[in-house]
DNA sequence: CGCGATCGCGCC
DNA sequence: AAAGGGCGCGATCGCG
C-alpha cells in the first residue's frame, strides 16, 4: 500500500485495508481564513492509521517539491511595513479532489468501526461538512483527552506530548500551522505522523487508564465528546442589530473617555500601554506625570524585588485595584471608564465583529451564530474551558454594559433560551464530603447556605442573621474552597487583618469539619506514591507539589487539593448534565439544542410550543434521579425561561 | 514578521 | 519566599 494516496484505485486498496480492522485514528489539516474553526474551515489533507498503516490523503495541496522562489518580504511602500511574499514551488501532483474522497471514505466513517483522533470533536464536526452535515458515526476515541486523564499536568499539546512518550520531536517548522505553505513531500510527512502517533498513543492510553482506575471518567468523557460534535454545531446566535448598535455606541463613549484622558493628563500617550500609563500615574510632575505614589508591584515587579533589584515605576501595577486608591484624581477617573469601555468593546464586539483596520481581523459570526470551541480536556481540574471565542467569561448581568453584552445572545427564530443553573453547587459537593455540620444541615433543611453559616458563626438563629453577617460568611464560604487566608478575608470583608484573624478563628471553632475534612484530605493524598485526590466520579488530580520541599510550592498544592476535590467534583456533575442533555436533545433534535455550558449552567434552544416540555427535561438531566444519587445533599437547579442570555439570573 | 512573556481583566 | 482556586484573551513589548 501506499503512504500517499494520489488515485482512485490507491484509495480503494487502503480502504479495503482499513476495512479488516476495528478502528482508525483520522487527521485533518485545514486551510482558510477559518481554518480553526471546523464548522467553516476547508480540508485538504486527510491521514489515517490502523494496525500496521499510516496514510495520507491529499486533496488540492498546491504546492510541489521543487522550490522555485524562496520566501522573502517586501516593504510596502504605502504602508510602509513588510509583506509577506510566499514561497513559490512547482506543481503538486495530481490529486483526488474532497468528494471523491469522502465518498469513498464513506463506508468507514459511518460504519460501526471506532473513529479516533487527537482532538477529534475537530477531525469529526471538520468533515460533517463534507456528509451534508452529517457527523461519522460512534464510538469514537480521542487520544488527547485520553493523555489528559493520565497526566492533567501536562496540556501542552500533541508534540511535546510525543517528545515525552516517544522521545521523538517532529515537525520542527509547525507545518500544521500553514500546511499550504509547505512542499508536497513534507506535507505529507508531517499529515502522517499526526495519524500514526494518535494511533500509538490510544492504544498504550487505554490500557493504562483502566489500570489506574480511570476507566469510569473516560466512558463520561466520551460521551460528553458526542454532545461536544451537537454543541459545536449548534453554536450560539446573537443579535446582529444590537450587535453592531453596541459597536458604535461603544466606540463614541470611547472616543469621548479618550480625549477626556488626554486632557486630564495634559498629554497624549497610548492608553492602553501599561508602561505609558506608569509614566503618566507614578511618573514625576516636571517630567508630565501625575507623581502618584504607587503602592502594590505587579507579579514581575515582586519577583524583581525578590532577587534584590529595585523596582522602577514601570513594576508598579497600574490594575483597577490600584487606580482606586486614587479615586477623585480627573486621570485615574477617566481611565478607570477608559479601562472598562475598552474592555468590552474589545472582547466583545470587536472579538467577535472582528476589525477590518486592525489588520483585518476576521469575524468569528457565521450565518449569525457564534461556534465556539469547547475543550472538555481544557482545565486540570476537570471543568470545560472554552475559547474561540471564551463564551465562559461573558460579562454577567449585573451592570448596564454587562447586561448589553450578555443581552446579545439571543434565541433563534421561533425559540426560546432555557438557561438553568446549580445553587450553590461547590458548597454542596463540599457538604457532601463534610456530611455533618452547618452546611450539611442547611441544605437538607433548606435553609441558605451562607445564612445557615453566619447562624453558626455568630450564635444567632437564621432568622436574626444580618446582611452584612451573611456577606461575611459568604466570604467564609469562599475562603474555604479556595484556601484564602486572613489577608485576602479582611480585604473581602473590608476589615482589619485582625479582625479577619480572629473571624477565622471563630469558623475554625464552630464549623471544625470543614478544617478536619482538609486536613485529612491533604494527608490521604500525600501519601499516595504520586500525591493526588479524586473527585467524586473518580478524576485524578495530580499534586506532586504535596511533597514539595518548599513551603510556600507545597501550601499552594495543599490549597488546590481541596479546591481541585470541590472545583473538579462539581465539574463532573455537570459534565453528567452535559451528556444527559445531550441525549435528550439528541432524541428530539427538532426542537430542543444544547447550546451552552458555563460550569454550573447550561443555555438550551427550544422552540416556542415545547417550552413546559423542554423545561421539564433540562431539569431531569440537571437534578434528576442517577445525578442526584451522587451527592448525598440535595440539589437544585433553576430554570429560566429567556429571549436573551442577560434575562436569567 | 512570528512568538512568548507580561499585564490586566472578564467569568464561575 | 509567598500570601484565593480554575480559565481565555486583548494589548503591548522585547526577542530572534
Amino acid at each position: 500500500m501506499r503512504n500517499v494516496i494520489l488515485t482512485k484505485e490507491e484509495l480503494a486498496e487502503a480502504i479495503e485495508y482499513f476495512k479488516k480492522h476495528d478502528s482508525f485514528v483520522f487527521d485533518v489539516e485545514t486551510v482558510g481564513d477559518h481554518r480553526g474553526v471546523p464548522t467553516q474551515n476547508q480540508v485538504t489533507w486527510i491521514s489515517m492509521a490502523t494496525h500496521g498503516a499510516a496514510i495520507a490523503i491529499p486533496m488540492g495541496h498546491p504546492n510541489g517539491n521543487v522550490l522555485l522562489s524562496k520566501a522573502t518580504r517586501k516593504k510596502n511602500k504605502e504602508t510602509g511595513k513588510f509583506d509577506a511574499i510566499p514561497a513559490v514551488w512547482d506543481a503538486p501532483p495530481a490529486q483526488l479532489r474532497p468528494s471523491q474522497v469522502f465518498e469513498a471514505l464513506q463506508p468507514l466513517m459511518f460504519s460501526e468501526r471506532r473513529k479516533i483522533g487527537h482532538n477529534v470533536v475537530f477531525d469529526l464536526v471538520s468533515v460533517a461538512k463534507y456528509y451534508d452535515n452529517h457527523v461519522p458515526t460512534r464510538p469514537y476515541g480521542c487520544s488527547l483527552v485520553a493523555s489528559w486523564l493520565l497526566d492533567e499536568n501536562r496540556l501542552n499539546g500533541l508534540k511535546p506530548l510525543i517528545v515525552a512518550t516517544y522521545g521523538h520531536k517532529y515537525d520542527n517548522e509547525n507545518v500544521g500551522k500553514k500546511v499550504e505553505i509547505h512542499p508536497f513531500s513534507k506535507a505529507a510527512r508531517y499529515a502522517i505522523l499526526d495519524a500514526k502517533y494518535p494511533w500509538l498513543l490510544w492504544n498504550r492510553a487505554v490500557p493504562q487508564l483502566k489500570s489506574e482506575g480511570l476507566s469510569r471518567v473516560m466512558s463520561l468523557e466520551l460521551q460528553v465528546l458526542e454532545t461536544l460534535l451537537d454543541m459545536a454545531r449548534t453554536g450560539a446566535p446573537l443579535d446582529m442589530e444590537a450587535l453592531h448598535q453596541l459597536d458604535g455606541d461603544l466606540t463614541n463613549e470611547l472616543e469621548d473617555i479618550t480625549s477626556r484622558v488626554y486632557q486630564a493628563a495634559g498629554r497624549i500617550f497610548n492608553v492602553n500601554s501599561t508602561k505609558q500609563k506608569s509614566e503618566v500615574l507614578w511618573g514625576d510632575q516636571a517630567s508630565g506625570g501625575q507623581g502618584l505614589a504607587p503602592v502594590n508591584l505587579t507579579p514581575g515587579g515582586r519577583k524583581k524585588k525578590r532577587e534584590r533589584a529595585k523596582p522602577t515605576i514601570y513594576d508598579y501595577s497600574t490594575d483597577a485595584e490600584a487606580l482606586k486608591k486614587f479615586n477623585g484624581n480627573p486621570v485615574v477617573d477617566a481611565l478607570l471608564d477608559y479601562q472598562e469601555v475598552n474592555k468590552l468593546l474589545s472582547t466583545y464586539v470587536h472579538g467577535y465583529l472582528g476589525v477590518a483596520s486592525e489588520g483585518n481581523k476576521p469575524s468569528i459570526i457565521f450565518n449569525g451564530r457564534i461556534h465556539p470551541s469547547f475543550q472538555q480536556y481544557g482545565t486540570v481540574t476537570g471543568r470545560f474551558s472554552c475559547a474561540k471565542p471564551n463564551l465562559q467569561n461573558v460579562p454577567a448581568p449585573n451592570t448596564e454594559l454587562g447586561t448589553k453584552v450578555r443581552g446579545l445572545f439571543v434565541a433563534p427564530q421561533g425559540y426560546k433560551l432555557l438557561v438553568a443553573d446549580y445553587g450553590q453547587i461547590e458548597l454542596r459537593v463540599m457538604a457532601h464530603y463534610l456530611g455533618r455540620g452547618a452546611w450539611y444541615e442547611g441544605f437538607f433543611a433548606g435553609t441558605d447556605a451562607h445564612t445557615a453559616t453566619a447562624s453558626a458563626v455568630y450564635g444567632v438563629s437564621p432568622e436574626e442573621v444580618t446582611k452584612e453577617q451573611r456577606n461575611n460568611s459568604k466570604t467564609l464560604a469562599f475562603a474555604t474552597l479556595y484556601g484564602a487566608q486572613a489577608e485576602t478575608v479582611a480585604k473581602s470583608m473590608k476589615s482589619t487583618v485582625a479582625e479577619a484573624e480572629a473571624f477565622l478563628d471563630v469558623h475554625r471553632r464552630t464549623m471544625p469539619e470543614v478544617y478536619e475534612f482538609r486536613d485529612w484530605l491533604i494527608a490521604r493524598a500525600r501519601k499516595q506514591e504520586v500525591p493526588h485526590i479524586r473527585t467524586i466520579l473518580g478524576r485524578k488530580r495530580r499534586l506532586p507539589d504535596l511533597v514539595h520541599g518548599t513551603s510556600w510550592i507545597r501550601e499552594k498544592a495543599e490549597r488546590q487539593c481541596l479546591n481541585s476535590l470541590i472545583q473538579g467534583s462539581a465539574g463532573d456533575l455537570n459534565k453528567m448534565a452535559v451528556v444527559r442533555m445531550g441525549h435528550l436533545c439528541r432524541q428530539n433534535p427538532d426542537w430542543l439544542n444544547l447550546s451552552l455550558t458555563v460550569h454550573d449552567e447550561l443555555v438550551v434552544h427550544c422552540r416556542e410550543d415545547k417550552i413546559e416540555e423542554g423545561s421539564k427535561l433540562l431539569q431531569q438531566a440537571m437534578i434528576g434521579e442517577g445525578i442526584q444519587g451522587v451527592l448525598s445533599v440535595p440539589i437544585t437547579a433553576d430554570v429560566k425561561v429567556c429571549d436573551r442570555w442577560s434575562e436569567a439570573k
